[in-house]
RNA sequence: GGGCGGUUUCCCGAGUGGCCAAAGGGGACAGACUGUAAAUCUGCUGCAAAUUGCUUCGGUGGUUCGAAUCCACCACCGCCCA
């Protein structure tokens, strides 16, 4: 099975300008391709992940990856497909963010003996001369086709800015560069790049006469047409500081039935012959798949012990029996106590499992809070230091839990 | 540069002087049902030392016993004209 069917099959091709070119090219382990992540954030996110097991992917398959950091593309902010403008970042933070990100990759893909290339855009793009810039591509742009561009469609009514609108020039303008400097012949990038992707292929054409590709990864939705990888608008971290792997395991422990599947094939390194015969489970039998792909992909995050330990947890929550030690715990501190004693309100809250007491107060009321199993209905029960010595498991809600200890 | 319209609680959006912590929807959270899934139904949704108090309706100042609501200035955004 060549790479690029075995792409094809997982599902992670979505566009392409030129199927029979990239395919021979990576096939054959020719493509020095790039991937670019603008660094809004001071770590990768789930979303980046599936753009890293792609570069992984092929990176195995002979080709080159380059990571193309956007420390300039950043100071732009890309529009596509967002309904309002970003928020500006500083340039130490931009700078901040690409140092983090470069520390994340680094366990993902290899770089040593140049095997793979990291470049920031910062690099060539903050020292391009305006006026030199828009002769020399400004030139190869044509208006009326960018306004008619997808990626700006939905900006089009609630208006867009001249900066932004530059974005795809700024993209453009890196292939343009890279195809030149590094022999980049491709470029990879979520479906909702496609178009700032045709920009740069374009360019590349007209001022170089020659061809380069690109091709775009499916974005990973859920059944309802969602972006996976967020809870509740937040995104989940690959910085084990922001989302632990615990919460990671949980995430895609949870994810729908109808997605497991489309998870394992897009995101695992699973061999096919696997997968496929995980096609015919159903119902209940889907759990296993989702503990599969949990596990798959907090081991690949976060290594094995983590990924043992956050099994080892879930089991011990949710099934029962196994041991508790790896789940989450929180230390209660002295401010925590008043006259000695502590009361379920406060604790909620210390531990991060509600908000605001007000929060904590009505899950009580609900009755969705319970230590050691038994369910706590006042909100004014209180709790003496020493109670802390026994185990004191916590739970709010269905899933929610912390050990506490004092 | 000119004219008009807008900025409300996580999001959308109602509210044009007291009955407003602010309708409705979405989301989130909790409960029932379940398989740590989906669908459905119910509750809930500013904060707190909680029959009360405090903070909130772009910003600042003002009018008023009382302002999300009226006035002035500022900031940002949209539409139309140049």
């Amino acid at each position: 099975m060549t790479i690029y069917d075995e792409l094809v099959e997982r599902g992670l091709i979505a566009q392409v300008t030129n199927e029979e070119e990239i395919k021979k090219l990576i096939n054959e382990g020719k493509a020095t391709f790039y991937i670019g992540f603008d660094c809004t954030a001071d770590s990768l996110t789930a979303g980046h992940f599936m753009a890293l097991t792609l570069m992984k992917r092929l990176q195995m398959a002979g080709n080159k990856p380059i990571a193309l950091i956007g420390g300039g593309t950043t100071m732009i902010g890309d529009p596509s497909g967002r309904t309002d403008m970003r928020k500006m970042l500083t340039r130490e933070d931009i700078d901040h963010n690409a140092e983090c990100f470069k520390h994340q990759m680094e366990r993902f893909i290899d770089f040593s003996d140049d095997k793979a290339l990291m470049v920031n855009n910062a690099d060539w793009l903050l020292n391009l001369n305006y006026v030199e810039l828009l002769r020399e591509v400004g030139a190869c742009f044509s208006v009326n086709n960018m306004l008619r561009a997808e990626c700006y469609k939905q900006r089009m009514e609630k208006g867009l800015s001249f900066l932004e609108f530059n974005y795809m020039i700024m993209q453009s303008y890196d292939f343009y560069y890279m195809f030149q400097k590094y022999n980049c012949n491709l470029e990879f990038g979520g479906d909702d790049q496609w178009s700032n992707m045709l920009g740069g292929t374009e360019l590349i054409r007209r001022k170089l006469g020659k061809d380069a590709h690109a091709m775009t990864i499916t974005l990973l939705t859920d059944s309802q047409g969602k972006k996976m990888g967020k809870t509740a608008g937040n995104a989940v971290w690959l910085d084990p500081n922001k989302t632990t792997p615990f919460e990671f395991y949980q995430y895609w422990r949870n994810v729908g039935d109808a997605d497991v599947l489309k998870c394992i094939r897009m995101l695992t390194f699973l061999p096919m012959e696997e997968i496929r015969k995980m096609d015919s489970w159903e119902g209940a039998q889907l759990n296993e798949a989702k503990d599969i792909l949990a596990y798959e992909l907090t081991q690949m995050v976060h290594g094995t012990e983590e990924a043992d330990k956050a099994r080892e947890a879930s089991k011990a929550l949710f099934a029962g029996g196994a041991n508790s030690e790896n789940v989450p715990c929180h230390k209660l501190t002295d401010e925590d106590f008043r006259d000695g004693k502590v009361d379920i309100l406060q604790i909620l809250v210390s531990a991060g499992l509600t908000a605001s007491r007000a929060e904590a107060r009505r899950a009580v009321q609900q009755g969705g809070v319970s230590v050691n199993g038994e369910k706590v209905s006042d909100p004014f029960t209180a709790y003496e230091k020493s109670v802390f010595a026994e185990e004191f498991m916590l739970k709010k809600g269905k899933k929610s839990f912390c050990k506490i200890e004092a």
